[in-house]
DNA sequence: AGACTGACATACC
DNA sequence: CGGTATGCCAGTC
């Protein structure tokens, strides 16, 4: 194929992971689980995780915004502390390692 | 093809 | 409430 297109090629699972992260909102987040369910994959939560960590396109996909099920922040690629930083910044509060209101700000997938 | 790896989840103690 | 054990899944070695 040409030169433009072998970028964009399926790996499937993993690119389907980052595509759905853009549509987080601002302020939200999603779990690993709610992500997989969305994929069809509901107890892929663990696959969703590496896809996340082994992501090529950073910049573009809001990793941060994916948390634990259980209202942990869980993994970061740039250590935990920074998603923890980043999330306060677009106004979810988290105290202790723990997201306050964590019903109430998941973002869940349509 | 088979084994190992991890940013998870749930059950148990 | 915290640590341990088991199950699950896609990707990589």
């Amino acid at each position: 194929m040409s030169t433009l297109c072998k970028n964009i090629k399926s790996a499937g699972f993993n690119q389907k992971v980052w595509q759905a992260l853009k549509k987080i909102p601002r302020g939200r987040v999603t779990t690993y689980q709610e992500l997989a369910k969305h994929l069809g994959r509901p107890k892929a939560a663990r696959a969703v995780g590496n896809a996340l960590n082994k992501n090529p396109q950073a910049p573009q996909a809001p990793c941060h915004r994916v948390v634990k099920s259980d209202g942990g922040l869980g993994g970061y690629a740039r250590g935990a502390k920074k998603k923890n930083e980043l999330l306060e910044l677009e106004g979810v509060e988290v105290v202790k390692g723990r997201i306050e209101e964590f019903e109430e700000k998941i973002f869940r997938f349509k």
